[in-house]
DNA sequence: GCCATATAACGTCAACAGAT
DNA sequence: ATCTGTTGACGTTATATGGC
């Protein structure tokens, strides 16, 4: 399975995926509906189907829905099923009326498609639902290696009228049919509510009953397809560890101790530090990009300012242009010295696309003092040579440009007019900037918390694993009464 | 269908930390 | 000292959900 952003334009406020089968699924008559699964586990999973799954005595169970959203994914429509699981297709889980509104409650569910306004039909599966193995949990490992898996959904009938709307009765199910590897022996699994918390933050706790009548509570079951860049307990005790050791003092060890553990406690690390330092520790795991300048030689006789960050508000959505040593070309510069065709190059993507619109266009040179906006520009490719596109900044202008202003250095400003445009622009460009911070440091603190969902669910299930052996090995131990 | 509530994402502000 | 990035807090918005 291949993990795609859906067509959502970057400034949609949703980040949505669809699983995309290798195999379309068998349109077997229903309620049996086979398709295969696979998950991008470390290393590349081959082509399909992919070894067995090491047997297992527990398994996530995780749900999610078939139809593609209707149209563009509104906001907080059907994120509810993200609440449960680690991405979303479309669709709904629904839930059960009675069980309140905690998303704890989600686990017991029939897999719905939306048909019309609040009706809700049964559908058929085609993007997503899955079920992940936890095959190994070692330290080298720690996190769940999902597997690929074959398997089958069993729809259960409504038990009283068929009809399947919001009103869903408690008696609904879902059943999981796995099948793993070529075995093919199928093995029932139903899931039911365990939990009943119903405030927020509640933990959502699943019962997953298996096949051999065992039950395994799982409790915030998230998974993320991508390796896991969760900060291990032993990464903490290791900085704890180095903090001690610069201590060379004995005398006042204890007060800068103190002081540094007020520190720690005070701020922690951003998720940026913490995602790449286990990146570094964790291979395959994306580092989170730095940006950097580097010098890019520039052809004389053309006025050439350094861009060390570039802000671009387009038509089609905002793009922040790192121009890591960039330059803007002011290749036709008219009497006021912006007017006319401005050259923009580029060393990375973060250019807008050709033909979008520039709505707003803020460049701050390397001194920090020279700033431009020119609504209304377009973005035209102009060349492309080796991996260094060049765009032309085209603007609409005849004469001196509608909104094209170009403030001189904060030395050169004497009116309060003029100190007041420039404050208004520097905060402007601030809030850009911050904007674009905090939805940055959102996705961040998303995947963070993601990854210690996910490192929860794990290790509960390594905990009953470890209690399982103990009781055996108990029994083993024990002295026999009779 | 209406309404209250839940949820997620957003924008902004402010405080803080680190870099310059 | 100043600038800039990061993030918690807060209010807003849009949508889904559930009860009536």
């Amino acid at each position: 399975m291949c993990l795609q952003p859906i067509g959502i334009p970057s400034a949609a406020r949703r980040s949505w995926f669809r699983f995309h089968f290798p195999t379309p699924p068998p349109s077997g008559p229903a309620p049996q509906l086979g398709f295969l699964l696979s998950l991008p586990p470390s290393p590349p999973p081959p082509s399909r189907p992919a070894p067995p799954p090491p047997p297992s005595s527990s398994f996530y169970l995780i749900v999610e829905l078939s139809a593609p959203p209707a149209r563009s994914r509104p906001a907080g429509g059907g994120v509810r099923a993200l609440n449960f699981s680690a991405a979303c297709a479309g669709g709904r889980i629904n839930r059960r009326r009675k069980l309140g509104r905690s998303k704890a409650l989600f686990t017991n569910v029939l897999i719905m498609s939306k048909c019309g306004r609040k009706k809700y039909i049964k559908t058929s599966i085609r993007t997503c639902f899955f079920v992940a193995d936890i095959v190994s949990t070692s330290a080298a490992q720690p996190f769940p290696v999902l597997n690929w898996k074959q398997m089958t959904m069993e729809t259960v009938e409504s038990q009283q009228d068929g009809s399947v709307t919001d009103s869903v009765t408690d008696n609904d199910s879902a059943h999981v049919q796995t099948q793993t590897g070529q075995n093919s022996i199928p093995t029932l699994a139903q899931v039911s509510v365990a939990g009943s918390g119903t405030g927020r933050g509640s933990p959502a706790v699943t019962l997953v009953q298996l096949p051999s009548g065992q039950t395994v509570h799982v409790q915030g079951v998230i998974q993320t397809p991508q390796p896991s860049v969760i900060q291990s307990p032993q990464i903490q005790t290791v900085q704890v560890a180095t903090i001690a050791e610069t201590d060379e003092s004995a005398e006042a060890e204890g007060v800068i101790d103190s002081h540094k553990r007020r520190e720690i406690l005070s701020r922690r690390p951003s998720y940026r530090k913490i995602l790449n330092e286990l990146s570094s520790d964790v291979p395959g795991v994306p580092k989170i990009e730095e940006e950097k300048s580097e010098e890019e030689g520039t052809p004389p006789n053309i006025a050439t300012m350094a861009v060390p960050t570039s802000i671009y508000q387009t038509s089609t959505g905002q793009y922040i242009a790192i121009a890591q040593g960039g330059t803007i070309q002011i290749s036709n510069p008219g009497s006021d010295g912006v007017q006319g065709l401005q050259t923009l190059t580029m060393t990375n993507s973060g250019a807008p696309p050709p033909g979008a619109t520039i709505v707003q266009y803020a460049a701050q040179s390397a001194d920090g003092t020279q700033q431009f906006f020119v609504p209304g520009s377009q973005v035209v490719v102009q060349a492309a040579t080796g991996d260094m596109p060049t765009y032309q900044i085209r603007t609409p202008t005849t004469a001196l440009p509608q909104g094209v202003v170009m403030a001189a250095s904060p030395g050169s400003l004497h009116s309060p007019q003029q100190l007041a445009e420039e404050a208004t622009r520097k905060r402007e460009l601030r809030l850009m900037k911050n904007r674009e911070a905090a939805k940055e440091c959102r996705r961040r603190k998303k995947e963070y918390v993601k990854c210690l969902e996910s490192r929860v669910a794990v290790l509960e299930v390594q905990n009953k694993k470890l209690i399982e052996e103990l009781e055996t090995l108990k029994d083993i131990c024990s002295p026999k009464t009779d």
